[in-house]
DNA sequence: TTAGTTACATACATACTGTATGTATGTCAA
DNA sequence: TTGACATACATACAGTATGTATGTAACTAA
């Protein structure tokens, strides 16, 4: 596994070159793969020959393929955390920020690749408490804070704000499979959203 | 693969007697040790070598390990379903009724080892739609059909049924998993059947 | 009693993971 | 510029897992 003491970044360097092209060349299409079959439905050969190289080169630059795993999850939730992030900084009103934010998440899960590593696989792979915490270093931890914000200042009746992020989010991921599997996905997510909203709405004192 | 013409349940037949011994002891393990490590943490191997058996049983009885898997999650359940129908009989209006059985069912998926089988290895390990399609059958389908109820009844107001039915299955597994790890699970029972319970109220008209 | 079935055990082929080791190429200081 | 060291892989190997094919003893039914 990769663990040089310097960054080896933006160097011009010939290796550091090298170097990223292949590991983001393992993750690009290990990404893929895992979106297709699942974690336990890909061998770690199969990804690093499409990729054009040996399993070698995975056991260098990752922690062996579950570390491969978290690094395409940390790419999938660093995407979702920008998209909500300019979705909600389109609007002003609190409440509105919220389901700006929740509606986003819905539309961005609703492709079925990007929903099978972050919320099939991702628990089952790496065990729930760490894949809560990948997702409170990205989404989740803020979501939680703007919570208990909105309570503070009244936009929000008060509730326990650890158990309704939790609630929350939880709606939201399965409103999302069942959306992306709906015969006609847009629609469903259209549903989704307005009922969520609704929900979330009804929040308020 | 067992595939018995006849039921062959409840004659005292000897060798019927001798196979529901071997296939229950196969299954006991099977829950336990899935529920403590989890599907791809056990060997098949392991399971049998603990029930006393050895491979060739458990591909008598059971179609493989993943066939075993899925036994023992029809297993936890129809545990399940009796113990939320149990509650919600308890009580006799519609909205409390929806609020018991959901009470019922946190409180049941406070339990980790039944919790990572339901919820965290289901869906991994057959995929979304065969686990979706496992609940359908004992919980969520007569569930769906009660909140259609109560929403022609008046109880709730109108939503798009299937959505809403998701979301809020969502929310109370999502709120399981919380509970579950929380400092105080007990505590964070509380607050989540607090919160949830509050939620579904401002359904209503 | 014997022919057939059931309930397993055993043996084997295959596949996948991780690790240890080899090697070519690049880097850098004297 | 050259030689020592580091990097980025490839290759080889050992261990473990799964599924399947086949063997066998116990049981059942005619």
């Amino acid at each position: 596994m990769r663990k040089a003491k310097q960054p080896d970044l933006g160097t011009g360097n010939k290796q550091d070159e090298r170097s990223r092209r292949t590991s983001s060349r393992i993750l690009a299409e290990a990404r893929r793969l895992f979106a297709e079959y699942g974690f336990a439905g890909v061998s770690a050969e199969q990804i690093v020959a499409t990729a054009g190289v040996t399993r070698g080169a995975l056991y260098h630059h990752f922690d062996g393929k579950k570390g491969l795993f978290r690094a395409v999850l940390n790419q999938v939730q660093t995407e979702i955390e920008e998209r909500v992030k300019t979705a909600v900084d389109l609007v002003q009103d609190p409440m509105e920020m919220l389901i700006a934010g929740n509606n986003e998440f819905l539309a961005a899960c609703l492709d079925p690749g990007l929903q099978r590593i972050l919320l099939t696989e991702g628990p089952a792979v790496l065990g729930w408490e760490e894949w809560r915490a990948v997702d409170e270093d990205h989404v989740q931890g803020k979501y939680r804070a703007f919570l208990a914000e909105l309570m503070d200042n009244g936009v929000l009746r008060p509730f326990p704000v650890d158990a309704l992020a939790h609630i929350i989010s939880g709606a939201a991921n399965e409103a999302a499979f069942w959306a992306a599997r709906a015969e006609d996905p847009e629609t469903a997510l259209a549903q989704a959203q307005i009922t969520m909203a609704e929900m979330i709405r009804s929040l308020s004192p």
